[in-house]
DNA sequence: TAGGTGACGCGGT
DNA sequence: CACCGCGCCACCT
């Protein structure tokens, strides 16, 4: 088994929960995952595609709301103009308010994957 | 094995 | 608001 596989898998199945049309921050992520000192490897999984095909990869920011990993994308622009596609504006600096758009997480939410993931074993 | 890197985040200035 | 320093740690030379 590789190494933080645990980790990767719960941001498959965090992934899936993310609304359309909000964003998250790698700290979200990782806090949500139950490892909240993890952030960098949110990130990290996301460049490297551990977290599947199937995660809304455009939908995670910087805690500053900056698109910190438009440049991984196939095509330059490409993030932003996902996140426009769902009514998300996106600043001509690439930021986004997360007061506004930003996914908002509460003690329950992390309780709830916390329990998710018990239930899914990973 | 040692040292460098980074889609991070928080405080301080 | 903008930097900057630092802590963090899974990965990668």
């Amino acid at each position: 088994m590789e190494k933080n596989f645990d980790f990767y898998e719960r941001m498959k199945v965090v992934g899936a929960y993310i609304p359309y049309g909000k964003v998250v921050t790698y700290g979200q992520l990782a806090l949500l995952c139950q490892k909240p000192i993890n952030a960098r490897q949110a990130g990290f999984a996301l460049r490297k595609n551990k977290a599947g095909k199937g995660f809304p990869a455009h939908r995670v920011v910087n805690a500053s709301g900056y698109l910190s990993g438009a440049g991984a994308f196939d095509l330059p622009g490409q993030q932003k103009r996902m996140l426009m596609d769902e009514g998300v504006r996106v600043s001509m600096e690439n930021r986004v308010d997360l007061r506004i758009y930003g996914w908002k997480n509460t003690m329950e939410d992390a309780y709830f994957f916390k329990e998710l993931f018990a239930i899914k074993n990973v």
